[in-house]
DNA sequence: AACGATACCGTACCAATGAGACGATTGAGG
DNA sequence: CCTCAATCGTCTCATTGGTACGGTATCGTT
């Protein structure tokens, strides 16, 4: 059995822990969640699970009622690919894709001006996830612990994340001439 | 004048910054730092000059001698594009694609010792990122100053997030059932 | 000079993707 | 009924990712 690409794990992932979803309900869960740490558009997820029930790995059946939408069960097969990936503790490499990041490596083209602007835009940026995050977190059902655990973690992550990047931007800001090489 | 792309502003950048250039040597600089933040395919690097020159952002020329390759210079259209690029703050969103993350994600699926493992792993490859970039700064050429800055930067950047995915997966990994929620 | 081996360099191909316009369906309220 | 907004799905086109493959220079050896 060969290896699928992360989105299609996403969604064998979502029915697994979801039950049987047609395509539009996947997107409403991607868009809660999954969409931080990796960005799905809507139109892939009409696309990818058709891809996987011809792989046999989801079973595809019609509503009888309304609308008739296609509805995606998990089958065995796709229950044990999923499995598989998860117990592989190899993963290929993450990417990281910073508009912000790219603007800043190519500040001294620039106006020194610019990189202040800049810094302070991203600040405000990653601030809002920051307090996203947190709130999120704050929010969490602490009766729900099947769930608890697994948001919980994933949103530690989050937080720390986003907590290194304000710090970053934010010193950028104010003492944009600072230079760290300790 | 329309947006750009990102690995667009990229092309531009790296032959404003070192001179006008070749597809392969494109290829070079982008591993050697770019890389990191904005991975760029190396086939990219053939297609997306050919298309600055269309728009007139570069200058297609082509050696005289030997492999009489391909040399792409910037224009003036090309350093007004990529200075009004520079110029603008605003930036869309990063995008994170980490396949650890999506794992972790859906781990509560999996078997519990699954995590454990995934979370050395994870640990070990942040690790190596983090010692890199710490390598690559204190091998910072002091003497070189206007470099140095955007250099220092950037790598500071670097570090502080793999400081903190380093933090996160090694706590996972020794103390799994820990729950933050402070 | 001839040679093979090894890097260097470039292109071509095809499936998959990103982005977003557009169209169809539903159901709630008037 | 009718209308409007929300819901839901498909389509298209340029771009991309991934990778196989082919050509060209270089260098050490004889």
């Amino acid at each position: 059995m060969s290896e699928l690409t992360p989105p299609r794990y996403v969604v064998l992932g979502l029915i697994a822990r979801h039950g049987a979803m047609t395509p539009y309900e996947l997107k409403l869960k991607v868009e809660e969640s999954v969409e931080y740490f990796w960005p799905i558009p809507h139109a892939q997820l009409y696309r990818i699970p058709a891809r996987l029930a011809e792989l046999g790995l989801l079973r595809e059946e019609t509503e009888q009622t309304g609308r008739r939408r296609r509805v995606f069960h998990l089958t065995d097969a796709g229950r044990a690919a999923l499995r598989q990936w998860l117990a592989d503790p190899n993963t290929p490499q993450p990417e990281t894709r910073d508009p912000g990041q790219l603007k800043l490596f190519f500040a001294d083209l620039g106006d020194p001006t610019d990189v202040v602007a800049l810094a302070r835009q991203q600040a405000a940026q990653h601030r809002h996830w920051l307090d996203l995050y947190r709130s999120l977190r704050s929010g969490l059902d602490p009766t729900d612990t099947a769930r608890l655990v697994s948001r919980a973690r994933i949103l530690k992550l989050g937080i720390l994340h986003e907590q290194a990047y304000v710090d970053f931007w934010e010193s950028l800001a104010t003492d944009p001439h600072r230079l760290d090489l300790d």
